[in-house]
DNA sequence: AATATAAGGTGTATTTTTTACACTAAGCAA
DNA sequence: TTGCTTAGTGTAAAAAATACACCTTATATT
C-alpha cells in the first residue's frame, strides 16, 4: 500500500505474501519503504491496480515488478476493506499469496523497481517485524491459509527445486505446520500417495551420505487424486 | 450487480450467496432483475460498497435489504476482478456467503427494498438456472467453499433451527457434501465430538414416533476443539 | 588406512479410526 | 389392532495412524 496516485477511478491495490523456503527457514519477501507514510518500515510488495487491469493481471505484475519472475504458483486469499487501515484513505485491498522456489537461487529478489521501495530482503517468519499499515494481520491470514492448504494439496513442491530430497520436503512440511514430524512415518505416507517420482540421482556437494532426489509427478497426482493429501504428524 | 451509479470514487460491490435449508434440500437467495442489464434473469443479491463504508458493514446491510435480518453468520469468500465481467464497466465484486435459519421461517425473504429486483425467491440448488453477470461462478465457489468449511467447522448449526433432530443434521451434511452418510457412523461420529447437547425435549406435530432434540453446545466446542471436525461417509 | 561425524534409510507392533452392516422400538393413523 | 414410518442402537473387520531405534553410507579428519 502506498502513497494514492493523483488521479483514481478506484481505490483498490493488490498486496503480494511471496514466500521462498531456504536454509530450513520458512521466509516470505518484504519491502523497505523510503516514503511516507511508514517511511523506514517494512511492507508487504504490492500496488495500485490500473483502471483497466484484471486484478489477477496486476498480482502478477506485483509479483515480477519484485521478483523478475512469471509463472509463479499465486492464489488469493482475503481482500482486506476496513476503513482506515490506510491512512490516507480508503483502500481495498486484495490479498495474494506466491511461492517462489529460492533453494539454490538466493539471488531472486533483485533491487525492486517500485519507487518507494529502498530494498527488498527476504526475512525469516520467525523474525518478522511488525509491518506497516495492516499488513501484519494480512500476512498472518496468509500463513492460516496456507497452513490449512499444504496439508491437502501439493503447494509444497511450489516452494522446493525440482529435483528435493524427502529431508527437505519434511523439513518443510514440519516449519509450515509447526510441528515435529516422525521420519519413517512421514517417508511411508509420502511414499504411499504415489505422487512421487524417484529418481537415479543423488544430492550433490554435501559432506556427508548424499539422499536420494524426488521429482513431483504431476500426471500421477492427477490420477491418484480424487482424494486429498492429509498431514498432520 | 447492477447499474451503475452515476457518481463513484471506486467501482466495487458486495455479492452475497445467502443459503438456506429446508424440507430437506440446500436453498439459495435469488432475485429477479427488472432492469437492464440482465432484465428478468436470477441473480445474486448484491449492490454497490458506498465510498466511506467498510467492505464487512456492506456485506451486513445487503443481507439485511434482502432478507431482514441482522446478526447473520457471514464468510468472505473470494473477489472477483476479471476485466469485462460486468458489460458496463470494470467491476470489482468482494463475495460473501451466508447462513440463515429457514425451517420454521419461510416467511425470510420479504419483498426485497432493491429497486432494481422484482422478488426474491428461495431456489433449491438443483434448480439453479443460469444467472446474471458472472454470478453462476460466484456461486459455484461459495459451494466449493462451504462444502470444504462444513467438513471440519461447525457452520452447518447455523443453517439449522435452534433445536434439531440428527436425521436433520444428517441430511444438512448430506446434501451439502453430495452424499449418502450411514445412520450409525454419523450419529456416533457426531456424538463422540461431544459438541452437541441433547435436551429433554422432542420433535412435534410429525405423524410417526418423535426424534429427540439436540442443540450445538458452543461451550463444549469451544474446550474440545483444538482438533477439527472430519466427515467424509 | 583408520576413525569420527553426520545424515540417510528402513520395519514392526500397537492403537485408533473408519467402515460395513440390519434389526427392534416408538408413535401416530387408519 | 394393525400398518406405516422414522428413531435408535452395537459389533466385527479393515484401514490408517502412531510410536519407536538401529544399521548404512559418504565425507572429512587424523
Amino acid at each position: 500500500m502506498e502513497n494514492l496516485p493523483e488521479h483514481f477511478d478506484s481505490l483498490f491495490s493488490v498486496d503480494c505474501v511471496i514466500f521462498g523456503f531456504d536454509e530450513g527457514e520458512l521466509k516470505i519477501l518484504l519491502i523497505e519503504r523510503n516514503e511516507a507514510p511508514f517511511n523506514g518500515w517494512f511492507a508487504l510488495p504490492g500496488y495500485f491496480v490500473e483502471p483497466i487491469e484484471a486484478i489477477e493481471t496486476a498480482a502478477q505484475r506485483i509479483l515480477f515488478e519484485s521478483t523478475g519472475l512469471k509463472g509463479i504458483f499465486m492464489e488469493q486469499f482475503y481482500t482486506f476493506g476496513a476503513l482506515g487501515r490506510h491512512p490516507q484513505g480508503r483502500v481495498i485491498t486484495v490479498a495474494y499469496y506466491a511461492m517462489i522456489r529460492l533453494i539454490g537461487n538466493k539471488e531472486v529478489a533483485p533491487l525492486p523497481t517500485a519507487h518507494f521501495a529502498k530494498r527488498a530482503v527476504w526475512m525469516s517468519i520467525k523474525d518478522m517485524p511488525e509491518l506497516a499499515f495492516d499488513h501484519s494481520r494480512i500476512f498472518r491470514k496468509s500463513f492460516e491459509k496456507i497452513k490449512n492448504k499444504i496439508s491437502y494439496q501439493p503447494i509444497a513442491f511450489e516452494l522446493l527445486p525440482e529435483k528435493f530430497t524427502l529431508t527437505q520436503l519434511q523439513q518443510l512440511y514440519e516449519v509450515v505446520l509447526n510441528k515435529k514430524l516422525d521420519k519413517r512415518n512421514f517417508r511411508k505416507k509420502m511414499l504411499a500417495y504415489d505422487i512421487l517420482k524417484e529418481l537415479d540421482e543423488k544430492q550433490k556437494g554435501v559432506s556427508y551420505r548424499a539422499a536420494k532426489l524426488y521429482k513431483f509427478d504431476k500426471r500421477k497426482y492427477a490420477k491418484n487424486f480424487q482424494k486429498e493429501l492429509s498431514f498432520t504428524r
